[in-house]
DNA sequence: TCATTTCTTTGACCTAAGTCAAAAAAGGGA
DNA sequence: TCCCTTTTTTGACTTAGGTCAAAGAAATGA
């Protein structure tokens, strides 16, 4: 319970709520536990409530029907999920599973929509963290349509050291395959760009571990797009 | 007034509010008046507000920096759009041009922030257009990933006859080149699909008209994403 | 520890779709 | 109406990146 309220208290959603409220809105909050892989909605089930992860790891994705995968978010610790059908009366537009094993909070849609009702920040802050997800929407839309490949792993990479707080080492915590699943490509594709740009003397690759050698050189990539 | 009035009305957005809440939210709007080809905002412009469609056809795209356009959007009147940077504090992820001479309702952030705090249902309203605006993200994605553009064309093709309540025959609004950069790809490529697609028996072309010849076979191509 | 599964890389090949250039068609004023 | 601009189409060519197959490396668990 203390756990749950410390990891409500850096929660960007609750934030400017007194802990009373906060304790009120982790009174409806229903812990529920996964183990690695285990499905937590696919595309098409009903959503009556949505999700914040307290522990572990969660992939958000969509499937074609030859198998192929797109990833559109990776969620840690303290980010919301599944607010879309909440909200829009809608079903779940995407897949999730768990990535490793997770403990999630559920928040069930129709105590929360009452909460919101009461407070307007946690109207406001909701509208917030969608209003931010819809940026990073358009952010991944530029990058499949408008940069080849190696820009778009440009950008992840420039966006794992901001994430990292790292200058020049970064550590991707995802598999290749999950990473070329989320740059909207395949594993054999970001095989053969992580050759290129390491003989390019743009990084060097170490397994999972990516030193960023020339930074320059890749912000100019990410930037552009292409070569 | 009269005109506006009826307008407000009928915007998802002011669902549910009474007539004289209406008329409150109204008395904050500004009007702007733009001709065609007009800059409504670039990505990266500080957000004061945002805006809703009262007349004429709004652009909302990306542009990469050799010049190709990826459009996310197209809106017609009683669509809002830049609400980002209204909840989330950011600049304008996009930019936002007139397609024909519109006329625009503009609400400042303040105000509009400050009615959202007395009025939950206008929150509740605004988080349900915001899903729905992620939701169509997901499925943009979704078709520039995991489709080829074939695909993507027999998808909204499919959309378009939703939306225009037709069976067999639909009108792109819109000029085959501005299509092209909302589908992810570039005229030419269009064009020779649009060929390929008349040559299978799916569609017929008359300019803007596109007769849909066989449902059953757009679906199928719109569903497998390829052929 | 070894064995089995999973992940990653490499090679040979193919194809969807982009580039460049030019012709054809369609609109839009004066 | 005609002229000029914009849009659309067609052709020849190139290429990024996908497919298929197989080898190599790592991770997992008994």
């Amino acid at each position: 319970m203390e756990k749950k309220l410390s990891l409500i208290a850096v929660t960007p959603l609750f934030n400017g709520l007194t802990e009373t409220q906060q304790k009120e809105i982790l009174s409806i909050a229903v812990d529920r536990f996964y183990k690695k892989g285990n499905t937590i909605f696919l595309e098409g089930d009903d959503g009556d409530g949505f999700y914040i992860v307290a522990d572990g790891k969660i992939k958000i994705f969509k499937v074609s029907l030859d198998g192929k995968e797109q990833i559109l978010h990776i969620y840690g610790p303290g980010h919301p999920f599944g607010e879309v059908p909440v909200f829009s009366g809608q079903k779940f537009p995407a897949n999730a599973v768990c990535l490793v094993k997770s403990h999630l909070l559920f928040f069930p849609r129709t105590a929360f929509v009452d909460l919101i009702t009461s407070y307007p920040s946690l109207a406001l802050n909701m509208l917030a963290i969608l209003s931010m997800r819809l940026r990073e929407f358009t952010i991944q839309i530029e990058n499949l349509s408008l940069k080849e490949v190696p820009g778009r792993l440009a950008s992840y990479l420039l966006y794992l050291a901001t994430e990292q707080k790292q200058q020049e080492k970064v550590n991707l915590q995802i598999s290749k395959g999950q990473l070329a699943a989320l740059l909207g490509t395949i594993p054999e594709t970001l095989s053969r760009i992580f050759t290129k740009m390491s003989h390019q003397g743009l990084i060097t690759v170490n397994g999972s571990e990516i030193i960023l050698q020339d930074r320059i050189g890749i912000q100019e990539l990410s930037y552009l797009g292409r070569i």
